[in-house]
DNA sequence: TGCATCCGATACTCGAGAGTTCCGGATATC
DNA sequence: GATATCCGGAACTCTCGAGTATCGGATGCA
């Protein structure tokens, strides 16, 4: 990382070799112990311990501890490649899209940013990778979505896509740092029907309107009949 | 500390008393704090300078820096009367709900949150008594004001009152918390008028309606709640 | 008036964590 | 095989902040 080489000597390239293939161990190390403590309760020693490493070799490879998250933050963001889905309708892909990447991983990656949003004030900058790393690429493939679903004519052009995109993000952000509920699949099929899918004009669906046909063989009333009723 | 009065002896009261009008300087200094630094940022010395007062002072009225945390934000709650406006319609309800505590004072309780919710992994009882003091009033009041319309036949039985009362608080927050953008009233007409009425069944206002047209929140009226104040 | 307590201010102890250094052992280059 | 670097591990220094103790001065109560 910091080694800079004038020119002239490069670098000896003595000795031992690196091993870079320990990189995304210690890294992934790093995330869960963050998941789990939050940035303040995180420990150096915590990670090393986890990682099976010695300190020296974490700091042998990053500078600081706040260097080593925001690695850690950005090399999570590849290993998702967020395909969209397409079903044809709207909800269809907004459903699809919930178990794309688990919600367990989802819960984690909540926690994650629950983690990092403490030191917002003094590094802005990691904050914002985790943002660009967690939170938007979701919200783009909602933006996606609705706008597809816009071009098709499934919705009014008129629907405000961009409050709608971060309408999941939001309240699954807010559910699980504030109100400490779990993010669930009932969560968040209720979110879709209850308010994305009305508020791009598709009305509420009601029990007694089969209104615009059951979307594929899923079956919707399946798994937990009661909570998918849309009572008050 | 190790006082054990015999029963008989209650409380001696001898001396200078103690000056609780200093109470709440020293928690609004803890407050002010807080938001500008995060639980982990702040010391007690912080406070105790911020507040014109001694460590010690602070340390003879509350045991710890959690505990006068937890008084600090305990405190916050009172002072908020929460009433209700009664505009007659949904719309303007929400909007008369918009800077009812003023925007720059709702800034600086989700700053406060964000310094909370760091420890929330530490102390969830002082996560949750910050949600109570700071959240959940505005969300009874989206839900008491979400019933009432549908009491009065303005929006349908059939809404998802319990999710759309908590749509503009997730979105405020995770605006400021996440994205890092300020809340003003423009976006939380935009909340309104492009998620919360359009998901309560009351269709998108489309530019032929003569409410809306230009973007700029100024054009609403309808007389009683008008924005007094333009800036902020 | 005298005492006990409070006040703000300062100095102190103590523990925890970031970052550094050293060790014995492994490994790749020369 | 010599050497320079890596490795995991542990001990070390250094800083910072929570909490305590003490000081001179102020104040309420008997």
């Amino acid at each position: 990382m910091t080694e800079l080489p004038p020119s002239t000597a490069p670098a000896p390239k003595l000795g031992r070799k690196r091993d870079h293939t320990r990189d995304p161990e210690i890294l992934m190390a790093a995330l869960e112990v963050l998941a789990e403590t939050g940035y303040d309760g995180m420990t150096i020693d915590m990670v090393a311990a986890r990682a099976r490493a010695g300190k020296a070799t974490l700091y042998r490879r990053w500078s600081s501890k706040g260097e080593m998250l925001i690695d850690a933050v950005a090399c999570m963001k590849q290993g998702d490649p967020t395909e969209l889905p397409d079903t044809g309708s709207l909800r269809g892909d907004l459903i699809a899209m919930i178990k794309q990447p688990s919600i367990e991983d989802g819960r984690k990656k909540l926690q994650i940013m629950a983690g990092i949003m403490s030191m917002v004030s003094q590094a802005p900058e990691l904050a914002a990778a985790a943002h660009a790393a967690i939170l938007a690429p979701r919200t783009a493939a909602n933006r996606a979505l609705l706008a597809r679903a816009v071009a098709r004519g499934e919705i009014s052009a008129q629907c405000d896509v961009e409050n709608l995109a971060m309408v999941s993000q939001s309240m699954s952000t807010y559910r699980v740092l504030i109100l400490r509920q779990a993010v669930d699949r009932d969560f968040l099929v209720s979110i879709i029907d209850g308010v994305i899918l009305p508020a791009a004009g598709m009305g509420i669906r009601s029990p007694d309107a089969p209104d615009t046909g059951p979307p594929e063989g899923g079956t919707p009333a399946t798994g937990t009949s009661d909570a998918s009723t849309p009572g008050v």
